[in-house]
DNA sequence: CTCTAACCGGACTACCGAGTCCGCTTACGC
DNA sequence: GCGTAAGCGGACTCGGTAGTCCGGTTAGAG
């Protein structure tokens, strides 16, 4: 299987992209009918390429850590440190938030893969940005995780920008 | 049915703490089944009682919100305001932790038994404390509220107590 | 003690979701 | 074009759960 059918290829995206989109908003009970609907395709074409729906979900998962991954990435090129941090953990606000589902689907999957690498360049953003003087120097990354994901899950439908802006306020040196 | 007959009676009540043993261990998705068997009875005794599963699950929850309601209570004929209050929110914290399953089934049956009069109380109990002086005046019991369910639900395993008295020395006036 | 209404639970149905199979269709190398 | 390997999806099985039914059992009044 080392090059798919153009075909196969165009249905493996959709469905990967239906199965976001389902298991975003519906967390990991949704089925795996649901997503073949959506992907307008047999649902047997999804057990194809994943042989069962865990393996659905990790590869759901694993794409959105992924696109987290990118974002960590891209604030450790940024050319100033603090801005970085600060957009960085807006931008995963945005991407966690936008997907209330997923949330549930990583729990589901044992948060297998990837988080350490996560972890370790979420480590470094927050230590560049200390060094630069941006981020006050007595909390530790763990401490920033901690905060934005209680700022996240607590506050009311709807407000969670203010909720994340005030956390962020308090994170600066 | 003004009345009960004794073994009915008997049974009823076996069924409901083994739905809410279940229901605490595994959240609403735990099956009747499950409730029956632990409460040694065929499930449609389960089922005589409670017409649908969901009704099983909003006694339980019913059950759980009386029981804070119990707490709230008591802490506001207890003589000491601050004292109250702190033992109260301890309180809430032990039951709410004790089991965790049960936030699902809350929400499972939107929240509608009680919360409101529970609101109210818990609007007084601080209220109470604040006049005494025991906590401090520039906070709402929503913020009470938003603080403390932020503390038990994004601390790391069994460490809640600890980041639960975080927050309650941060309210002491 | 007796009689009956209330109660009980095993066995049944209905349904839904995961995962499999197989005959039909289609991309693409020659 | 043509042949075929790869791909496809409708229809199946299988397991598990909500909810029903009915024949046997028991509490408790008279």
């Amino acid at each position: 299987m080392v090059e798919l059918r153009a075909d196969a290829q165009r249905n493996l995206e959709r469905v990967l992209d239906a199965a976001t989109e389902v298991f975003a908003a519906s967390g990991p009970n949704a089925s795996v009918d649901e997503v073949a609907k959506r992907a307008g395709v047999g649902h047997a074409t999804v057990f194809r390429r994943f042989p069962t729906k865990d393996d659905l979900v990790f590869a759901v998962v694993e794409r959105h850590v992924a696109q987290m991954h990118a974002l960590a990435e891209e604030a450790l090129r940024a050319p100033d440190p603090g801005e970085a941090f600060f957009d960085f953990i807006r931008g995963i606000g945005e991407l966690v938030m936008s997907m209330p589902g997923l949330h549930a689907c990583v729990v589901h999957c044992g948060e297998k893969p990837g988080a350490a690498e996560l972890d370790e360049l979420g480590r470094k953003i927050v230590a560049r940005a200390q060094r630069a003087g941006a981020v006050r120097k007595d909390v530790e990354p763990s401490d920033v995780q901690l905060l934005v994901r209680s700022a996240l899950t607590t506050a009311p439908e709807g407000h969670w920008r203010r909720y994340l802006d005030v956390v962020l306020d308090g994170l600066r040196a």
